[in-house]
DNA sequence: TTATTTATAATAGTAATACTATCTTATAAA
DNA sequence: TTTATAAGATAGTATTACTATTATAAATAA
């Protein structure tokens, strides 16, 4: 028997759901390598169309607009994260240890993911590191949290705040310390590939040392307490 | 006699040098207000024309498209906000005094400059936080960057950086960490705003909760070596 | 088995966006 | 006075971002 990992996803962020069809999935699975091969501007409903060898009002008939499909792809990701990070942090009893395991998680180039058929967690990764800040840096972010749809960033950001909490009770800000890991695991790795002065990696450009960095970053203030 | 700032931008960056006429300046002036109100995805070239009272073949004269004038907006915000720094820390020799009115000044709401006629900060800084991330996180990032456009950021940072070492001089992750600062100095303040709960300062949404968080951070990290 | 729902394909069409081109007029420098 | 130069006026195109309609094929219920 084979396993299958199943994310349940917010019913408002599409028209059909995409993971009950063929064509839904085609959308998923051309949608990511479309997006990663020529980013999120460049990327239309037509091209992805022309790409499964649909039309382009059927995709509207499962997204109403790229952004929905963006922000889809980016909860669909969080969620995925959060169960990985409850896989692999699983059996560890000390939260340094554990946070430390969650640093590395996120700071690690990611591998496709068997249990997940259509989505190629590779791609959707580094979608995420390059386009993920546009699904929420917009001006409808008010609208779209109220309907939930980054409360997939939002519960692992509790999590990974939870854990810092166990590392060290009275430190003030947790949630702060937490958005900041997320983000800056991604945005240094971003950096160190494409604008490497803004980083001490751009010589050897290995995510080993994004990881050191932020575990220095996170220790340093963790200890102190 | 009245002072005036002058920051000399990177040519590549437009067709006409929108500081060296009438309609130029509008298209700075009026171009800030619209994509504050707007937001960048909202914003055209068509509307920014209506706006100033002049067609859109006329802006086309100055800015090859809006991203151009998206990057010429960063570049120049962070050419305005070095000068800032040099200003406010002219004197001062502690560079841990220095460092953290480094931090103050990136996590402060800025007002308008008087000493730059056409452009205003205020709504400027509003959109480097919101925008500003959109001017890189693009596939053209590679040959933007060798353009040159992104060197006001790069030598902000390179600047904090330097502080930084003379903070202290064996810290391994200088420009990392400027960069750090400089992004959650706006990454904490629009989660603060839009997204509280990535932020222990949901409640206050006050500003100086952020330079505290981001003081602790820093010299958490500093004082360790 | 037929009837009916449902998903998708095929086609058409619209308003807005992102430009390019050309021609004329106003202005100011040579 | 000539001649650059900037700007206004107008037109036009390809692409994007959709909506609507109709036909067909496949799955499901009666």
């Amino acid at each position: 028997m084979k396993l299958q990992l199943q994310i349940k996803m917010n019913e408002a962020l599409f028209i059909r759901n995409p993971e009950q069809s063929e064509l839904g999935k085609n959308i998923i699975q051309h949608g990511i390598q479309l997006i990663y091969k020529n980013g999120f501007e460049a990327f239309t409903f037509k091209k992805l169309a022309e790409d499964i060898g649909t039309t382009e009002a059927g995709i509207y008939r499962y997204f109403e607009n790229k952004h929905k499909l963006l922000v889809y792809l980016t909860a669909w990701y969080w969620s995925w994260f959060e169960f990985q990070i409850n896989y692999h942090t699983n059996n560890i009893e000390d939260p340094i240890v554990k946070l430390k395991r969650v640093i590395k998680l996120l700071a690690t180039t990611v591998e496709d993911d068997e249990l997940t058929g259509y989505v190629n967690e590779s791609l959707l990764h580094q979608i995420v590191i390059s386009e993920g800040s546009k699904a929420y840096l917009t001006k409808q972010v008010g609208e779209d949290n109220k309907l939930q749809f980054f409360k997939p960033y939002k519960d692992l950001c509790a999590v990974i705040g939870t854990i810092i909490l166990e590392c060290s009770p009275k430190y003030l800000y947790p949630k702060s310390l937490a958005s900041t890991i997320i983000e800056m695991a991604h945005f240094q790795n971003f950096f160190m590939n494409n604008l490497p002065s803004l980083t001490d990696f751009g010589n050897s450009k290995e995510e080993g040392e994004i990881i050191s960095f932020l575990n220095d970053l996170v220790f340093s203030s963790l200890k102190k307490t």
